[in-house]
This record gives C-alpha cells, structure tokens and sequence, in this order.
DNA sequence: ATCCGTCTAGGACGAGTGTCCTAAAGCGGT
DNA sequence: ACCGCTTTAGGACACTCGTCCTAGACGGAT
C-alpha cells in the first residue's frame, strides 16, 4: 500500500478515536479495525503508543496551523478572524455536543495520566493563544492582547464543556452571541457608547 | 474497624485519585494502597469499581449541597452567592491548576468512556446551574436566569480548564475580577450607568 | 523468472486489570 | 471460654493491554 498512506491512516484513525474516547481509552486493537490492519503491523510505522499520539498531536497541529492561515488570507482585519475563531464552537457545535474540545479535553486526559506529551498537547493552546494575542495587538490592544487572547480562549472552553456535558445548542449560540457583543466594544468601529472598554495604557494588566 | 468507617475512607481515597488521576486510571490497588486494605476487601464493601464511583458521585454530591447550603446562610443576598460561586476558582486555585475541576474533568472522562454513571455526575453541574438559576430569579431576573447561570458556570468550566494547562493563576484572579465586573450590571444595586443590562421581558431569551 | 528491500500478518509474552472465592482473623454477647 | 456474625486477607481466574518476534507476502528492478 505503501508507508506513506498507511501512516496516515493510521494517525487519522487515531485522531478520530482519541477524540471519541480518549487516548487511554482507546486500544491498539481498536485502531487496528478500524485501519483494517493487524496489531503486529503498527511496530513497523510505530515504536510505540506514544509515538502515535505525537504523531496525532503534530497533525492536529498542523491542521490547526492552516485553518489559521486560511482565515488570516479570507479575514482581512483581525476583529473578523477572532470572530471567526469564536465562531469555532457553532461551527463545530454537533462534534462538540457529542465529544466536546478536542484541545481542552486531550491535555486534561494527558495532565491525568502524567504523561510525557502533555507539553506537546498544550502547544495547540499555545498555538491559538499567540494567535489570538496578535490579533488583538493589531486591533490595538498590545498591553491587554495576551490577557484578551486568554479570555477568548476561556470562552471557548467553558462554552465547549458545558455544551458537551448538557447537548445544548441554544446555550452554544446564545454564549457567542454574548462574544459577539463583547468583541464589538475592542473592534476599533464601534467602540460603542462611552464607559466599558479602557483604553490599553490606562493600567498594565498584562 | 468498622464497616462504615471503612467504607467511608476507601471513598475519600477514591474521591482523591479520581480526581488527581481519573477513573479509568485508577485501579483497585491504588485505592488500596492508599486506604491501606487488601484489594479482595473491597467487594464486601462495593459490588463493583462502578458502585465505587457511584459513592464518590454521591459523596460529591452531598459535599456541594451542604457547600451550597452554607453559603446561603453566610450571604444574605443573592448576589453575594454568586460571587461566592465564581470566588471557587480562587479559593481552590492550587488544586484547580493542578487537576482542573473536579465536575468538569469528571464528567468529560465518563462521556469518552461512555460510563452509565454519566448522568449521575452531570447532575453535579445541574446542581450548580439549579442553584445558580434560584439567585438570579431572586435577584431579579427570572427569564434569563438559566441563561445567567449556564454563563457563570461556562466561566468557571474555562478559567479551570486554561489554569490547569497553562498553571496561571494571574488568568484566575483577573478572570475572577472581568467576571465581578460583569456581574455587578445585574445586582440590583449599582445597575452602572445606562445601558448594557437589559431589563427582563425586553426580551424572551431563555 | 529471480532477487531483495518493503510492508504485513499472526501469534507469543509478561504485566496489569476487575472480579470472585475461600479461609481466617477480629470481636461482642453469653 | 465459647459461639456466631462481621470484617479482612490473599490468591486464583479470565481477560485485555502494549510490545515484540518471526515468517511470509508483495512488487519493482535486474
């Protein structure tokens, strides 16, 4: 079949199983059904079940990377590109409601089992979080960008966690709405009525 | 020993290592270690490693009623409550930046695994989000309270979830603070300046 | 057709799991 | 001191796990 494509088979399968049920969870047997390969075989593209997972993570990371560079050339300025990040959890409301955030949910298995990947796994929350900062930094909020960025992040956690544990989608929309409405008060335009937003300089917080 | 004290210590231990290492991680002869019991023992007890986890449920349960119930009677008004709920993260700041939230991580784990006793600790989140509901109708704002309450409780499941993988316990207190800022719009006394709050009835949200 | 490096199948291995069984230790009442 | 119930210890059981080993199938180059 070639390497190659068994390889990424494999970390595909992986992916979607470490999702569903988790990394420990989730047996060599069971990916091997589902790549339609036998268990032996993965010693020959693997040295072990953390050599997947780092595999796994690096795809995520990779995937991840370029759905942000895709926003970056479709977004033009980066209030819209952080919208369209906290539109993330409407987007992917149904795989959320059913396995909620495949970031938060896999560091907080790795941090569990004390395992070595952890820090790789953190990685795609640092990868969004840079991100996020630069974007808020080109709004022209530099001091306050980083704690913004972390305070989106938190959104999208805390939307995502109790989407998944009540399957409410209403309460997913209603939170973005609230983002929404939020964001407006940073996105230069508007800056709305008087009070709310202080302007970065006003304290060092960050 | 006594079989109720016994009985009473393995769930405190099991409470313990579900949470710093997850269920399905956990095995009998680590909660025996730690109990200091022969793992045969465990059966005159419980009937099985779920019935375990069902008594830690439960345990949990009643440890967050009385928790609720204490408060209840130390705040007189309801807005007090809710700032005692989002101080939670503050309070428990080291465990919290160590293992994340006990509610949170326990019921995303027992989805992936799809455990039955899902339901049972979903109703730790009901719990919160009942309660929270009854301190925003008290305060005034009976048709949006669920939603009111499902945002505090989004709060917290984030600002657990990005203090747990990044150990920031900067993020906690300034979260802590965005969300008294943002709660002090809905307590009767200051209502701020103009706008922001809508009134209840404006419109049927929830 | 032959050969050799690439890729795969299948089973064996030891460790660890939850569960169950049986014997015995502990202990209060007589 | 004895009995009977409660509580405990320890090992056996079947199973699953990740890992490893070896033999063979495949396919392109000669």
């Amino acid at each position: 079949m070639g390497a190659a494509a068994t390889r990424a088979q494999i970390v595909e399968a992986a992916d979607r199983l470490f999702y569903r049920q988790g990394y420990e969870h989730t047996s060599f047997a069971a990916i091997a059904e589902a790549v339609r390969i036998s268990r032996g075989n993965f010693y020959y593209h693997f040295k072990s079940k953390d050599d997947i997972l780092s595999a796994v993570i690096d795809a995520r990371l990779e995937d991840r990377r370029r759905m942000l560079q895709r926003w970056e050339a479709e977004e033009a300025d980066p209030a819209g590109r952080i919208r369209r990040f906290v539109e993330i959890v409407v987007t992917n409301r149904a795989d959320i409601q059913n396995y909620g955030c495949p970031v938060g949910t896999l560091t907080t298995e790795l941090a569990k089992l004390g395992h070595p990947a952890l820090d790789e796994a953190s990685g795609l929350f640092t990868l969004f979080r840079t991100w996020l900062r630069e974007q808020f930094t080109q709004l022209g909020h530099p001091a306050q960008a980083d704690a913004l960025a972390m305070h989106v992040l938190a959104f999208s956690q805390g939307v995502a966690t109790l989407a998944h544990a009540f399957r409410d989608e209403d309460f997913i929309r209603r939170e973005v709405q609230r983002m929404h409405d939020w964001l407006s008060a940073y996105s230069g335009g508007t800056r709305s009525t008087a009070s709310a937003v202080p302007e970065d300089g006003a304290q060092a917080d960050a």
